[in-house]
DNA sequence: AAAAAACATTTTGTCAACAAAATTGCTTAA
DNA sequence: TTAAGCAATTTTGTTGACAAAATGTTTTTT
């Protein structure tokens, strides 16, 4: 019934060499041999090639003329770059969406915040991973807010560069309290449509993020 | 001199077609033939599809599966969208800048105004091609920021999708006197390293920009 | 023994031929 | 006249073989 493409094109290469590369068993610096690569995937070298050019637009995977392709390495001055811009972008997201979100949308968010709380209660406080409900969240606003360019550029390039980043050495830690409460203020404000309370209070979400972030780096 | 890697590559495929499109010589909305395109630069089909890959990635082209690839066209929208992403971007930008530019830099800067108000007063407050020294300062304050994950965003996508956009139907008038005096506030806050009035001023003379484009596309 | 040069091997870069899909134009039928 | 079906052509997708570059190893020379 689905519209299913042709099943080894560059597109599902694309997104099986992504995935590798997200899941962490193409491990941040490795080389990617192309025969080895092929052989692994079940895809062609043409394919592949072409792939990793579209990688190298995502910056998941570094290529070096003559010398092969390699999965990116995100270091930590990289990373706080990252969060300068998120801090930017999702602030700009929260303020479309307070302009923008509809009931349905109020809910869902809500309904996100829900989840989290309940992890945060199961695990009592430990270090928890509400990771994935984290990127949920944010990866909700954004699209609520109705900029597909916007949506692209966060969802499609920035978070997976985030998630690349956390397949490296320290995990960091996330309070997940802290966290929960910011984000409830957050869906607060955009319920109420108070588009530059949202702004402020993502900015300074990811703003608190990255401080941390740099704590543990110079520790 | 030069470490001059092979010329025909994928890498120079992408500059050859990438220049041909942004010089308006391939056309937005055209189709790209494979066959044809090789044949046009002399590449081969291999390292044209790497770069036709690495294109999309840019959003300078769009490719359909079994259809081929054209080059991409900007609408109204979306360059609405885009100019939303400038605004706390290129506020961010100024931030960065006014924070870390050194004396050269706001030397370099000053030179970029002098130029511009060379051109108004040359062409006397017509409509004028300050086009170029309006993208040199908006490029320069991105480079004097110092966040590199930036710069890249904004100076190899963003801007070739506003230059994209300047080759289709209506050319944006923009009122030379406005933006210089913009741009010479924006400087001097930058100079004085007041970072939050530099942010602000930048956002305030992009969503300017947006608005004049939002006024001219409804009339 | 250390450094340099020559060789062998592996890996990337490129091209050309082949297969599959889509578009085009034509024929045929309603 | 329009629409549907079919055939021919063009265009994209893919594979395999070959050329060039880089890496690693051995041999030679100082």
């Amino acid at each position: 019934m689905l519209p299913k493409a042709t099943p080894t094109n560059p597109e599902s290469a694309f997104q099986i060499i992504r995935s590798a590369i997200l899941s962490g068993e193409l491990s941040p610096g490795s080389k990617i041999s192309e025969a080895h690569t092929c052989q692994m995937y079940g895809i062609g070298r043409g394919p592949l090639r072409e792939a990793l050019r579209q990688l190298e637009g995502c910056k998941l995977v570094e290529i070096i003329p003559n010398a092969g392709a390699k999965v990116s390495y995100i270091n930590a001055s990289q990373i706080i770059e990252i969060y300068e811009i998120r801090e930017s972008l999702e602030g700009l997201a929260c303020k479309l969406a307070a302009t923008n979100a509809t009931t349905t949308d109020c809910l869902a968010l809500r309904s996100i915040i829900a989840e989290q709380r309940l992890q945060v209660t199961r695990n009592n406080g430990n270090l928890a991973p509400i990771k994935e409900e984290d990127l949920d969240l944010h990866f909700l606003i954004v699209k609520v807010s109705g900029n597909a360019q916007l949506f692209q550029l966060l969802c499609n390039d920035l978070y997976q560069l985030l998630q690349l980043y956390r397949l490296q050495p320290n995990t960091s830690p996330s309070r997940p309290h802290i966290a929960l409460e910011e984000h409830t203020q957050i869906v607060d404000a955009i319920e109420r449509k108070d588009s530059e309370l949202a702004d402020l209070l993502m900015r300074r979400h990811i703003s608190n993020a990255r401080h941390e972030l740099l704590a543990n780096l110079s520790t």
